[in-house]
DNA sequence: TCCTTATTGAAAAAGAATTTCAATACCGAA
DNA sequence: TTCGGTATTGAAATTCTTTTTCAATAAGGA
């Protein structure tokens, strides 16, 4: 039973921000920082059911809005919307989602700076922010017909 | 009254791909094609009404969805979701969004087939396709204190 | 011009996210 | 440790978005 090292971590920023640490809250934290895939708030309602049979789907909403606001996770683009969530990377760090099961692994992305100053003065836009995302098949759907859940 | 020549082209590949070329296709393929921002299903719904007032919402959607099929169009990422769509870029591409109006512009991104190659190789992951998007204030929204919708 | 059938808009339904509210549980103060 | 103020919670109701159903209409080939 290893605790993931950013649940504290996690807890500490919302106790500093004014929030409660709460059964609900941890609960939901310990699950979205060990997923390896990005999650729609019902399936980490689901999830989180397991370990708090009592919890509610509103509180899934109203916690993953205040971890967004202290930026700890972010949406994943899919072909279909952006309705999963996800820890947020840090840095320079992208994510590579696979298509078929949704299982994602960061990687190290290209630095963007010279292109983000070469766009900005081209365009006139005060650039401040890009996202990048890979897409692909992982090493386990790519073996298996489908993709394993 | 010029038109803007991607018109003649969408409506083209719809009948190509067997589906009749109506007025209401028409008059949302000719928004769409024009529009210089993302946009929301209700806003295009909203523009085109003021071209075909007997236009239902529905029709917004069912549209999207042939064009999407098509590969006409994309969901554009935004920081609360991609509920907006625009026509796809082609290529090496990418947009740059202003987060204040919406306003787009596009801009040619970095060659990603070495990195692509790269981070296949290290994760196993058969990489099919990436996103790129900036974000940023256009020069109008950076003048004025408000975004000019 | 006629006829077949894809397409349409309206209404209903389904799904996702938000708001309201009384009961509960967190946590600082005593 | 207990107590009390208040943030937090789950359930229910509501709102907003998207999809499905269906009869009427219009596209376009014969």
């Amino acid at each position: 039973m290893s605790e993931h090292p950013l649940v504290k971590e996690w807890l500490s920023q919302l106790q500093a921000n004014g929030y409660r640490i709460t059964h609900a809250r941890r609960v939901i934290v310990e699950e979205l920082v060990k997923s390896q895939k990005a999650l729609e708030p019902v399936d980490l309602f689901t999830i989180c059911r397991k370990k708090d049979p009592a919890l509610g789907l509103v509180t899934i909403y109203r916690t993953l809005d205040q971890l967004d606001q202290l930026g700890l996770i972010q949406r994943v683009h899919q072909a279909d919307g952006c309705h999963t969530v996800m820890r947020k990377q840090n840095g320079h760090e992208h994510l590579l989602v696979c298509t078929s099961c949704g299982r994602t692994v960061t990687f190290c992305g290209d630095n963007f700076e010279s292109l983000s100053s070469k766009v900005a003065s081209e365009t006139g836009f005060a650039v401040s922010d890009h996202m990048l995302q890979f897409f692909g098949i992982c090493p386990e759907c790519q073996g298996q017909k489908d993709g394993a859940n």
